[in-house]
DNA sequence: AACAATTACGGAATCCGTAAAAATT
DNA sequence: AATTTTTACGGATTCCGTAATTGTT
């Protein structure tokens, strides 16, 4: 077995091209670095390096051995960030999504003995699996299902957007719009909102959409100018503080486009299926339907 | 990083489940094992045991931390072996290959500067890939294409097989023959000779098989007896000792199924392509043809 | 009483830094 | 002269073994 400092000697010094500079960075002297490439060569039986008295450099070996070295490194780094993530992973159970939405239902879940945490940022949709496989979280709302040997993903519920308009504006009678209908309007937008960015401004021609980084800006702007937004089924499960959204000066209106309904499942590692059982159950029973 | 003494003492536990036999199994002390534990935990801040003051288990992330020790330490052994026979790769070619044939190929090369190593057991076609990328060999003959990433072949030639039949055997004035035609005889024929034993077992209707595990033995009784047996366009390379099979009281007689022409390519690294490349084209030209 | 794990202390092995040397640019 | 690698030696750190302690079965 070859200890880590001497792998991790040999790569900073292909990194570095002289024992000096390795023996620099790593903040040691250079006869430690000497000597640990002498003993790693010594350790593994092979030559590592062409010397001559003033001037060392790596032989092919030397250069495979570096390629090796960088993996186990980068290997064992991950190894602990992973094990304090599945550590982390089982004394809590950490959900992540791509989108909003699903956050509001989560908030709502609770659990006797596990504690529930909700990650702010949205993740995207291809770094589930990583995610996943290294425990960063537990359970991930995904628009899209996902299935592979060790991950599963299981059907919560919908998502249907709404428009809010101000009651004296042209559609504000009509009992469902399209995204046809809301041509050319502008429209106040919170920034992040995950696919459903590209829902709006794939479908709403002509359009112009003013993002707002904050929810609290946005609900300002909503407030004092008859600009639209938009809504869902989900979040009228806001928590109060945030109920100011609710004006009497506007109607909601839902978007009958199939686009502008979302399905979200739930991906989660098979061999997590059981732990999860309780929170899915909940999600899916207090996930608001259409 | 986690020095690997500390892994190899976690996986031993885990495999023995007490302190006592792990420190037995590894050859050192109790006191030793429980330190090196404790100190496991220090680093990777995360609870590994679940400790009574007689009683010692793992934890889930203590499992956990086992399974992803267990690589690591496998991952550390890979490397030293890949690494020496990387090195072992680049002072001489080593050659192997799934069938007798190439062998006879391969010992007419001769390179300046490289020695050429010839293994002499035959390996598997699905193992070729490992071989390859652990550099346990450079060059391997199969007689399957080869294409990944990684990993091309390419054409070197073709082998036949013929029959040996004695003189006076009914068959033996014939120009060529079937292996349909050979049907019920009894062959002698080599033990290992990789897929051509398939070849003749599905091709040769109710034939019977006397396999000899040594080349002398089967000389000696070819020569006693007026057994068949298999030559192809390559056995004739054989080196002048073997010629003793060359018998005037036999004749050879080409098998004309298509079964019976076996396609080599040269499979390597491509990162190894402009190494082998002398290599290759000896070969190819050394390769008797039809 | 027997067994398993832990703690305390002293010794051994390993690793490191300082100083000096050797050789090249 | 300046830079780079290597060797020699003494010190510091880490790791280990022996002995003793604690608590359970």
């Amino acid at each position: 077995m070859i200890d880590y400092y001497l792998l991790e000697e040999l790569v900073t010094f292909a990194d570095t091209k002289t024992l000096a500079k390795t023996a620099e960075k790593l903040m040691v002297t250079q006869p430690t670095i000497t000597r640990g490439m002498q003993k790693l060569e010594d350790e593994l039986g092979v030559q590592l390096f062409h010397r001559q008295p003033n001037r060392i450099e790596l032989t092919k070996t030397g250069q495979e051995a570096v390629r090796g070295a960088r993996k186990l490194l980068a290997d064992n780094q991950q190894f602990v960030t992973n094990l304090r993530n599945y550590d982390n992973s089982h004394q809590q159970i950490n959900i992540a999504t791509v989108a909003p939405g699903p956050i509001f239902v989560a908030r709502q879940v609770q659990l006797a003995d596990t504690p529930v945490k909700i990650e702010s940022k949205f993740v995207h949709q291809q770094d589930i699996p990583s995610l996943l496989t290294n425990h960063k979280f537990s359970l991930i709302f995904t628009n899209q299902e996902i299935q592979t040997d060790d991950i599963e993903s299981i059907f919560i519920g919908q998502e249907r957007l709404s428009v809010n308009l101000d009651q004296f504006m042209y559609l504000a009678n009509q009992q469902s719009v399209t995204f046809k209908e809301l041509e050319g309007l502008s429209f106040v937008v919170l920034e992040d909102i995950g696919p459903w960015k590209d829902v709006i401004q794939e479908h709403i021609p002509n359009a112009k959409f003013l993002y707002q980084a904050q929810r609290d800006a946005l609900a300002e702007i909503t407030r004092y100018s008859n600009f639209p937004y938009f809504n869902t089924n989900i979040t009228s499960l806001n928590p109060p503080e945030n109920a100011q959204l609710e004006d009497n000066d506007r109607v909601t209106i839902p978007i009958t486009d199939p686009a502008a309904t979302m399905t979200f499942y739930a991906a989660y590692l098979k061999s997590d299926r059981k732990r999860l059982q309780p929170v899915i159950k909940q999600l899916a029973k207090k996930w608001p339907k259409i």
